[in-house]
DNA sequence: TTTTTGCATTTTGCATGCAAAAATCCGATT
DNA sequence: AATCGGATTTTTGCATGCAAAATGCAAAAA
């Protein structure tokens, strides 16, 4: 017998979520503003059940913050608490990289490869939202390359919180010059396998990142 | 005017959270086991809305796999996850190691080691249940003196997994000495402020800790 | 005897109802 | 004009209702 993609369909308090994260990255969600229970089941078309469901599990993830007896609200974005997580990122992307290096077929890294000469390419091209995408894509690729699921469970849930601080936006020509170097060093040091300078150099990339996303927020203050 | 502790009202979704948390670690609720809705709420007393609520949140901490239609069961153990998890909390203690060194201040080493000198004296004793608890209580010390709060919040996920294991019941006499004379010099190392070898230290005693209970695994099978 | 099919029961997923808490409004009072 | 008090409305938290899906089981067919 053939094997048949079973049809899928998925519970409504996760097509809640994803939609729901989506919304509070891009910011159609603002930090700190009221989730009221009412509205947003008109504007899914979902009852409150899921949608409540849906509510907890994002505070689980810290993008939604649950205030007792008056519903909730999307997390305000911190410094201080944007700065905490990409510290542990650069934790769990220099492991990620270190098993990586172990473990990665050559296929795969031939795959971050490709993706690292589009990243290249949009950043000649000036193309800053192609840019981020591919950017975001190579770090995801690195930590799946691990091949440890949980790391990158605990890595994505993490990155949702970074990404709502849209620091792209606030990216100066040479702090962006600099990464597409940072990053070139990175795949040459994935390619070559060599554990310990693709550790180094990932951990210091993301205390750049913070860096950079830290004056920009001063900038803004 | 004094300071009330006020009257505490949790949502029954968050007292549900820690009860069912509990009963998973402990194994009362054995993994691979059915949740049965009707069920539960008799035994909590509440209804299945926080219920349905909770059960999805311990999903998130990955204490419980939702069988979409049919409901959800305790995460079945499976040596392998616990062997990615373990990894990960290996970098992130590694990681709060370092922050602790830098950061924490005396007095929250001093506890630390007053919790050392009572786990010391509970191996002595051989009262293994009195000494997982120091053991644990020192690990999240640890943790929390490196002031990360998303730190603190991301280790706590991954560390009920690895409780539910019981790894403690399978620890060998050697492994159970090794792992004091780690700690102790884990200890040393935090009051001289010495980053890299707590660095070391830390990861080296979760590398042996996994060794130790993939070993029990292996017996066990 | 084993497999399959139809039916009854149970369980789940979602919607809705209800009471309590919070927010809002509004006039009275200072 | 600002503030307070109280009633009114809104919103939340939890319970329950209902339909669809899954499960169990016995009878029929192979």
């Amino acid at each position: 017998m053939q094997a048949i993609s079973p049809i899928s369909r998925r519970p409504l308090h996760e097509e809640a979520v994803d939609r729901m994260r989506d919304l509070i990255i891009q910011g159609q969600l603002a930090p700190g503003s009221r989730l009221n229970e009412r509205l947003l089941c008109e504007r899914l078309r979902i009852s409150r059940t899921p949608l409540r469901e849906a509510i907890k599990l994002l505070a689980s993830e810290g993008l939604v913050t649950l205030l007792p007896n008056r519903g909730a609200q999307v997390a305000p974005l911190e410094q201080g608490r944007l700065a905490e997580t990409l510290e542990v990122m650069a934790a769990l992307e220099a492991l990620a990289g270190e098993l990586a290096c172990r473990n990665a077929t050559a296929e795969r890294i031939a795959e971050i490869r490709a993706l690292h000469e589009e990243m290249v390419e949009m950043h000649a091209r000036g193309d800053l939202v192609s840019y981020f995408r591919y950017n975001q894509a190579i770090h995801l690729k690195i930590v799946e390359a691990s091949g440890n699921a949980t790391l990158g469970n605990t890595y994505r849930q993490l990155n949702a919180n970074v990404l709502r601080a849209r620091y792209m936006a606030n990216l100066s020509r040479e702090r962006w010059d600099e990464a597409v170097r940072e990053h070139a060093q990175i795949l040459a040091a994935l390619e070559a396998r060599d554990v310990a300078r693709l550790r180094r150099l990932l951990h210091d990339h993301l205390a750049h990142k913070l860096a950079s996303v830290s004056q920009a927020a001063v900038r803004a203050a």
